[in-house]
DNA sequence: ATCCTGATTTTTTTT
DNA sequence: AAATCAGGAT
């Protein structure tokens, strides 16, 4: 019997390589992929999710598909529509929080909340916190808000609730955290409000509490893929073994047994999670990499697949990712090949300080875009946001267009905070966040002291916020303006909130904003900066026009729309625009490549950064180091900058250790990068002599061969150059550490020894 | 209630 | 260097 689909299916799978091909006509049951950087895995994925749907295997209703962005999730969609010639309506793709927030604003009333609930980012979540420490009295100088919210939200992200946390409570400052997070958590309840760790949290307990609704996602979702799964925390683990089943002891008990053995209930198992552990980056948010390491064992029978061919990177991009991420121990083993040739070497330049630095990239940039490159082909990542600030300076000197992914946020902009606000206090009249946020802003007389007075009579009679409101002279000790401010700011509410019910958002918010006085409030500034301002809020009224139009009949309500925005990350604003230069932060690039990366701030301090070298966060780190390398196609540039500016006062920077961590033959670094300056007269004369580039860096390759010559001044030795030792003979080195330290491995007996590359009697051969 | 000023803090990384 | 905050003046 001849498939109808049989040519169709064919075509599918064209152009794929075995792995690839194994992963995505595998069937039913768990299947785990290993897949290197730049190895095809999205391609895999929408290639799985086609085949599913081509071979009745699942209806596009019946799978859940996870990405790790939202623009990831539609990227995938039109992969998958394009794939297979038609739309994917009722697919779920879309990220862990989104599909968290669409599971709740179904069944939220089975946990007490209502369908409006409010979602607060980690802004909202921090001023919460504040209110809560300042209730317990913690002192604000020795722990700052943003600290203790750290603390509970690690805490929600392993599943760990108020209670469960005083419980296991240890020493004084848990004792006052699990304090903080008694009341932060009674209060979002009160305030019918979750913040972004309660999307999971909430979900795992809504399906750990009623079957019924467990079994209605179990037997939607047929098919459950995940992306990026080496960056899932335990509560994205146990959300995926609540849908689909098994988990460790596979057949096991029924799941309700004891806690730690995660035996979820019996299900399908259609579990296909995709994901390298060399790419673990998000620690610091709780994700796990055991998740990855520990798939086998969660689920003994699971197939495992290993994509190892890149197709992404020349060869030399590859080694030096490959030797870098060798420097870490344990992992799964892998081996990243490319068929795409050697290339050009790797560009690694020291330069005086931030400020050269910023010139040296955004002249190379120049250079690359006179020769021909579109400026979408090329982006300039670093370490921390901070650092963006330098090189935008330089590319808007330049006139070179460019977008910053990151950083201050449109949506935390504090006028599209404030007409948001608005919006989620007419959707949730308990909301106080929002209440406080916008009662008086614009000014209209309502101080602090006023606030204070309306907000703990709430309270008192335990009544929202918005009822309290409603009638400012039932409120005690509420002076008579305050009264009659309040009074009118209601009646604006009111009306406000029956046009919600009817009207479209970009209309709804059109009203508001002018009702409320507040684009007027702003036109009276007459400043650059509030022109600036209207303009945002106008295009966030655009923004509301595309929800109205876009939005599915029936999906539209302002409780969507609500959601929807509080969740969209800022990488999801990245645009495709061929006009633009994309920076952005390591770990926004992840899952990005470009054919050509400038990995700026390569120094010790920054990258590795200061504050994660302790309890294996260099490794972390290293993995990050290895992420940016393999975002690059073709071209690769490193810089340093042996001064920088933290903080406004002037830093000295050694080069970072990972430079070091790359062998040397693919690398092209001038001889005046390696000298530090005045170091001596070769040092000197290298930077008159082989004709210094436009920004104080030699012509490529110029001084190399001066680099190796033996009988030069001590230059940083490099992983994998041979030398011969005095007194133990011919070795290799294997290791640089920090402090001149090299470690060697000696040919006649195998040991490998800590030298002071300095001073020990060295020679390289 | 609001504005001004000086002191303090900020930089990991983000859904 | 810039942003936020507390305290005090208006």
């Amino acid at each position: 019997m001849q498939n109808p689909h049989a040519e169709y299916i064919e075509e599918l799978l064209e152009g794929l390589n075995e792995p690839q091909r194994e992963a995505v006509t595998h069937g039913e049951g768990p299947l785990l992929i290993l897949a290197g950087a730049g190895s095809g895995k999205t391609r895999v994925l929408a290639h799985r999710i086609a085949y599913l749907i081509h071979t009745d295997q699942a209806q596009a209703n019946e799978i859940l598909a996870i990405t790790f962005t939202n623009k990831a999730a539609s990227e995938m969609r039109e992969r998958v529509e394009r794939l297979l010639g038609h739309a994917t309506r009722g697919m779920w793709l879309m990220t862990f929080h989104s599909a968290c927030a669409r599971i709740l604003r179904t069944d939220a009333p089975r946990l007490g909340y209502t369908r409006q609930f409010t979602i607060y980012d980690q802004a909202d979540a921090r001023r919460l916190t504040k209110r809560a420490a300042d209730a317990v009295g913690v002192d604000p100088k020795r722990y700052t808000p943003a600290a203790l919210n750290n603390q509970i939200s690690a805490a929600k992200n392993q599943l760990r609730d108020a209670a469960e946390y005083r419980s296991t409570a240890a020493g004084p400052f848990e004792e006052m955290v699990a304090d903080v997070y008694d009341i932060y958590e009674r209060d979002l309840v009160r305030m019918n409000a979750m913040d972004f760790d309660d999307l999971l949290f909430r979900v795992v307990n809504l399906l750990e509490l009623f079957d019924d609704v467990r079994e209605r996602y179990t037997e939607m979702f047929r098919h459950v893929l995940v992306d990026e799964y080496q960056d899932t925390n335990h509560a994205q683990y146990r959300l995926l073994q609540l849908l689909v089943g098994g988990g460790r002891a596979p057949g096991g008990g029924e799941g309700e047994g004891g806690r730690p053995s995660y035996a979820g209930p019996i299900g399908h198992r259609n579990l296909a999670v995709v994901g390298d552990d060399a790419q673990s980056i998000y620690s610091f948010r709780q994700a796990d990499i055991r998740n990855i390491l520990d798939f086998q064992e969660d689920f003994p029978d699971a197939r495992v697949v290993k994509l190892e061919q890149n197709y992404r990177s020349t060869e030399t991009i590859l080694s030096a990712a490959n030797a870098v991420i060798a420097n870490n121990r344990g992992g799964i083993a892998k081996r990243l090949w490319s068929e795409l040739g050697q290339g050009e070497q790797i560009h690694l330049r020291g330069l005086d300080d931030e400020h050269a630095e910023a010139r040296y990239v955004v002249g190379e940039i120049e250079r690359l875009l006179d020769e021909g490159a579109a400026r979408s082909e090329i982006a300039v990542l670093y370490r921390t946001n901070a650092m963006s600030r330098v090189i935008e300076d330089t590319l808007v000197r330049r006139e070179i267009a460019y977008q910053v992914i990151g950083g201050t946020k449109f949506y935390e902009r504090a006028e599209i905070k404030d007409a948001i606000a608005y919006l989620t206090l007419l959707a949730n009249p308990q909301d106080l966040v929002s209440f406080t946020r916008i009662a008086n802003s614009p000014r209209r007389g309502l101080g602090a002291t006023s606030l204070a007075r309306v907000i703990s009579h709430a309270q008192t009679l335990d009544v929202p916020i918005w009822e309290a409101a409603a009638s400012p002279q039932e409120v005690p000790g509420l002076g008579a303006a305050a009264v009659k401010a309040l009074d009118r700011f209601m009646s604006t509410m009111h009306e406000l909130r029956e046009l919600s019910g009817e009207a479209p958002i970009a209309e709804l918010l059109e009203s508001l904003l002018s009702q409320t006085g507040y684009v007027e409030a702003l036109e009276a500034e007459r400043s650059i900066e509030a022109q600036g301002r209207i303009e945002n809020l106008e295009q966030l009224v655009e923004v509301g026009r595309e929800f109205d139009t876009a939005a599915a009949p029936g999906d539209g309500g302002l409780d969507v729309f609500l959601q929807e925005i509080a969740l969209v990350a800022d990488a999801d604003t990245r645009s495709d625009d061929a006009g633009l230069i994309t920076l952005m932060t390591l770990h926004n690039a992840k899952g990005l490549e470009y054919p050509t990366v400038f990995i700026a701030g390569c120094e010790e301090g920054v990258f590795p950064h200061s504050r994660a070298l302790d309890e294996g966060g260099l490794e972390e780190e290293r993995r990050l180091f290895y992420v940016g390398i393999t975002r690059a196609m073709r071209a690769l540039y490193l810089t340093y900058a042996r001064r920088r500016a933290v903080f406004g006062a002037s830093t000295i920077g050694l080069r970072s250790r990972f430079l070091d961590e790359i062998p040397a033959e693919v690398l092209d670094e001038p001889l005046e990068s390696v000298f530090r300056p005045g170091l001596g007269s070769i040092g000197r004369r290298a930077m008159h002599g082989a004709g210094a580039g436009e920004n104080g860096a030699a012509a490529p390759g110029a001084w190399r061969e001066a680099a190796r010559d033996p009988t030069g001044p001590v230059t940083a030795y490099r992983l994998g150059e041979d030398i011969v030792h005095a007194g133990f003979g011919e070795g290799v080195v294997t290791g640089v550490e920090p402090g001149g330290v090299i470690v060697v491995r000696f040919a006649a007996d195998g040991s490998e020894r800590k030298l002071m590359a300095e001073y020990a009697p060295l020679q390289r051969r």
